[in-house]
DNA sequence: CGACGGGACGC
DNA sequence: CGACGGGACGC
């Protein structure tokens, strides 16, 4: 029935903030579900499932649970054409900790005269179905915290305690350190406990329903903002991706094609089981260099690079054979597209060659940066439009994902694919090292067709360039980053007017004085912070941008002060095993 | 003026 | 076992 639109219009899926980049693009947060499920989980967790005795009416239903609080709505389902009851209702109430409690109370007692006792559940989201998995129970019992760093497991058990006795707390802590990794969980014994907490516990715990643990890859799981996926996503991604295609459509911004979604199956996009791709790729680019990039995806088993020429332009022609097609389809998805090096776009298509005929998958835009292509980063102003032009120091991470991750849980084969979830992390890590390797390594772009590239990085290499619709003062060229781990030598204090630049932007410039750790700007804020691992880089960057203008807004750069220390929280006794 | 992020369970 | 209708912004 042409399912509506009404409920499946969000692109904001996640608040995606995560690993510092581009956030600032979508809006600061917002509301306070940073994206719901469909109005009929909103607040989640908000409506009954009871199956219950066919001739019970929605006016015993009414009788019996309006005491639990608002009702929004009661459906006794019917089947569609006898209009038979299904011995179905779903009952809707205004708050999670209502439904909660009407569950508790009414699971298992009888009404409006009939015999079987009901059996209330809380309801699973529309598009999630009628599937059960194991933790049922467990599943709404647990709440997944933000926890300043300060705080201890008491602190938090004293704020959450109020509303409901605790089955445990946990702070997330580093191994090692033992310092808190600012996360944690606190699992109650009643969910209406937990939805008491989750409704009125102090706000800058930003509580959630935890996910369930691992284990069990049940259905598929946004990220970022790390809450629960949701349908509206699920389907508008499905559409976004349609088949094989680069939706030009403005994405969500997934900062790292990593990290975007955990479980998909991606071989729906792969139908023909194609292990093969064609990659073109920069002329500078040696068959080394690209077998260790493909490389970084398991199941590689060729790489083969040859020179070639087209309309008179020098270029690499790589064939690269996966051992299975998920590979060679999440290779196609990741790394399509992808600045390597800097300012240079791979192409990557499957290879039906050999393959019965059917029309090859549609590249749209003929392929970034391809031949017949709009020539990346003419920059300019249309950044929101397009993908951030990630150049080497931006981190260097791919281009945004499109959505799609390797297939994770595919029972055929023997994959292993326990592994792929964690080699991913690394993996973008690694694109990023690589990247600033090549960078580093001289390797630095000539802008597609002689386009040029972000802030015009195209000048050989040592030369200085400038591009002021970028930047209004010139810029070194780009420069690796510092190693995440590196001591922080100097901090800046940056102050961005009117609103802040893209973040990669920032990213980019601040990056071309070398030896820069991080950059970010606080949610919402005009200001944010820059770590150099070496004085002189943050001291050059201080000279040269302070003042200066970048995509037309205005910075200050000074040094920061220090840090605000909360307290202790360093170490407070490191071994304690010791009974006195 | 403008001052401190994110974060998913190392079994 | 037992899972999804009807109505539909409001300028």
């Amino acid at each position: 029935m042409a399912s509506s639109d009404k409920h499946s219009r969000r692109y904001d899926s996640s608040r995606g903030d995560r690993g510092g980049g581009g956030d600032s693009f979508y809006g600061s947060d917002g509301g306070k579900y940073g994206g719901r499920e469909s109005k009929y989980d909103d607040p989640p967790h908000s409506r009954l499932f009871i199956v219950c005795g066919k001739s019970i009416t929605e006016e015993d239903f009414r009788e019996s649970f309006s005491k639990y609080g608002t009702i929004d709505e009661i459906w006794v389902v019917k089947d569609r054409t006898s209009e038979e009851p299904k011995g179905v209702t779903y009952i809707k109430f205004s708050k999670t900790s209502e439904a909660a409690l009407a569950m508790e109370e009414m699971n298992g007692r009888c009404i409006g005269g009939h015999p079987r006792p009901l059996k209330v559940l809380i309801a699973h989201s529309r598009d999630q179905g009628s599937r059960r998995d194991m933790n049922e129970e467990e599943r709404l019992l647990r709440l997944f915290v933000v926890v300043p760093k300060s705080q201890s497991e008491a602190d938090l058990r004293e704020h959450f305690s109020q509303f409901g006795d605790i089955d445990y707390v946990s702070i997330v802590r580093d191994r090692s350190t033992r310092d808190s990794k600012g996360f944690g969980y606190v699992k109650y014994h009643r969910m209406s406990h937990a939805a008491k907490a989750y409704e009125g516990c102090d706000r800058s715990y930003k509580p959630v329903f935890a996910d369930p643990k691992p284990q069990k890859p049940e259905g598929l799981k946004f990220e970022g903002g790390g809450r629960e996926m949701r349908g509206g996503d699920m389907r508008e991604l499905r559409s976004m991706d349609g088949g094989y295609g680069y939706s030009s459509a403005p994405v969500a911004p997934h900062h790292s094609p990593f990290d975007s979604i955990s479980y998909m199956d991606t071989s729906g996009l792969n139908p023909d089981g194609v292990t093969r791709l064609t990659v073109i790729a920069s002329p500078h680019l040696n068959q080394d260099q690209l077998w260790k990039l493909f490389d970084l995806i398991p199941g590689l088993d060729y790489c083969d690079l040859r020179k070639d020429r087209k309309a008179g332009q020098a270029r690499g022609v790589a064939t690269v054979v996966y051992n299975n097609h998920q590979s060679a389809t999440y290779a196609r998805e990741k790394l399509h597209g992808f600045e390597y090096p800097p300012g240079q776009r791979l192409i990557v298509k499957l290879d039906y060659h050999d393959m019965p005929p059917g029309p090859p998958p549609p590249i749209m835009g003929g392929g970034p940066g391809g031949p017949g292509g709009p020539p990346f980063s003419s920059l300019g102003r249309g950044i929101s439009g397009s993908l951030p032009p990630m150049n080497g120091t931006v981190g260097g991470s791919p281009p945004v994902g499109m959505g799609v991750s390797p297939p994770s849980n595919i029972s055929s084969g023997g994959q292993p694919n326990n592994n792929i979830q964690q080699n991913l992390a690394q993996l973008a890590e690694t694109i990023a090292q690589a990247t600033s390797l090549i960078q580093a390594a001289g390797l630095n772009p000539v802008g597609p067709g002689g386009a040029p590239s972000l802030g015009g990085n195209q000048g050989p290499p040592g030369g200085e360039t400038y591009d002021p619709s970028y930047c209004s003062v010139k810029l070194p060229p780009p420069q690796p980053l510092a190693p995440v781990d590196s001591a922080v030598a100097e901090r800046l204090f940056i102050v961005c007017h009117p609103t802040p630049p893209p973040i990669y932007a920032l990213k980019d410039v601040f990056g071309r004085f070398g030896n820069l750790i991080d950059i970010y700007m606080l949610n919402g804020k005009t200001f944010g912070y820059a770590k150099y691992a070496e004085k002189e880089s943050a001291d050059k960057a201080i000279a040269a941008l302070h003042g200066q203008e970048v995509l037309g807004s205005r910075l200050k750069v000074m040094e920061a002060d220090p840090q605000h220390d909360k307290g202790d929280s360093g170490r407070k006794r490191l071994r304690i095993d010791d009974q006195t």
